[in-house]
DNA sequence: GAAAATAAGATTGTCAGACAATGCTGTCAA
DNA sequence: TTGACAGCATTGTCTGACAATCTTATTTTC
């Protein structure tokens, strides 16, 4: 493994009942604009206001809640000129850890990031979204790891899951899997090649391209 | 005014009190890597434990403190490599702003660009450190605003708070708040222009020139 | 009948106090 | 010196409460 992880943040009921609202967001069992109580989600996961408002305070600074003085929490709706401001930042960012990754990753990681690839492509003909996500998530974090900038990590984590459900539907249109795992490819070859100029182009032409996606799916759908 | 701001969040105590963490922290009252009891920061605030631990929370997702479980908050202290990092990316996105900025902005932003450059002009000259950083924040803030991304914006914002400490301090070396005024001429010269590379390409080199005075100005004085 | 005012109910902001779990410090023994 | 242990400090979490604010339904007014 390219770097073992060892903090291992004590499971604190606050951190798991934010774990908790992020996976319910992302699966949609909260609406996009969505109004949030605080005495109904206490009793759903059953942990004190208290306790709550502070995990809820952490959804916030994620953006993926928003927090209204006196109006309580509701789930983050995310309209598509946000969307593409993020895309846009991502493109940037994505670019420059795989630039600076190019010159950085050794065989043990780009080995990873090979088979984490072809996960990906078996999960794409098992039509198994879960899978895939695991996949690309495997994959992204080892050219981050690579890239020597725990703060591009951060930065580009923080955007991505402010966008989940805008790759969750592009990956449903047909024929979208499988044109992402071919930049992926692309992106690792050069890698592999330690072509660095190369590498950024690539990421930046699959984030763009994953933009489009998201655009195709999901016209209409977003909030205004 | 470019663009009036207008969402007065109604000021709760939570939002007072992180507030006046982020001031203190930012002015030194707490030392970097300093412990901060929950207790003791109430009493000084004068407000609830639960207040506290949410503004607490805000801090911390901004990173300017750090939160482990069972340990308590404490200032952050920032490493040398990661002050690096940090610096890399304003210059990157820095310099994308800059560059949206060159052809969106119109001439009564640039004039107030213009002005707020003027005055931080005289404040060097007036040895006034407050009146540096207002004419900055104002400089930027209206670039911001023609940048036309609030993601930009926002990441930048954060980014920078993260570095205000170093900032503070390398401003204090001779000679380089005039050199930074006079970098700051050149960007505005490139956006009055209209010259979109050379708006990046100025706010770039702004950045890096940062960058090098922060080092020459804090070495050996950062946490490890 | 539509708009404005009002009252009732729901929800949030904030506090106080409590207690167990965990972390830290210094003593004592091996 | 190291390790075990006791004791204190601090955090994690809960309960219950109440005023301030928002929302909604009802009533009043034009």
């Amino acid at each position: 493994m390219a770097s073992m992880d060892l903090k291992v943040v004590p499971k604190t009921v606050l951190h798991l009942a934010a774990e908790n609202l992020r996976q319910a967001i992302f699966s949609g069992v909260f609406q996009p604009g969505e109004r949030l109580v605080e005495a109904d989600l206490c009793q759903r996961l059953d942990i004190s206001r208290a306790s709550l408002r502070e995990a809820l305070r952490m959804l916030a600074a994620e953006k993926l809640i928003t927090l209204v003085p006196n109006r309580g929490p509701s789930v983050a709706a995310i309209s598509w000129a946000e969307a593409e401001q993020i895309y846009d930042v991502r493109a940037l960012l994505e670019g420059e850890a795989a630039f600076r990754a190019a010159t950085r990753l050794d065989a043990e990681a780009l080995c990873a990031m090979r088979s984490a690839l072809a996960e990906f492509g078996r999960a794409v003909v098992r039509r198994d979204p879960a899978g895939r996500l695991a996949a690309t998530t495997r994959f992204y974090d080892e050219m981050l790891g690579g890239c020597d900038s725990a703060v591009i990590a951060e930065m580009l984590q923080g955007l991505v899951a402010r966008i989940t459900c805008l790759r969750a539907r592009s990956m449903q249109r047909p024929g979208r899997a499988r044109e992402s795992a071919a930049e992926l490819r692309r992106l690792l070859a050069r890698l592999e090649a330690h072509d660095a100029p190369g590498a950024r182009a690539a990421a930046i032409d699959h984030v763009r391209s994953a933009c489009a996606a998201a655009r195709a799916a999901s016209t209409g759908v977003l909030a205004a």
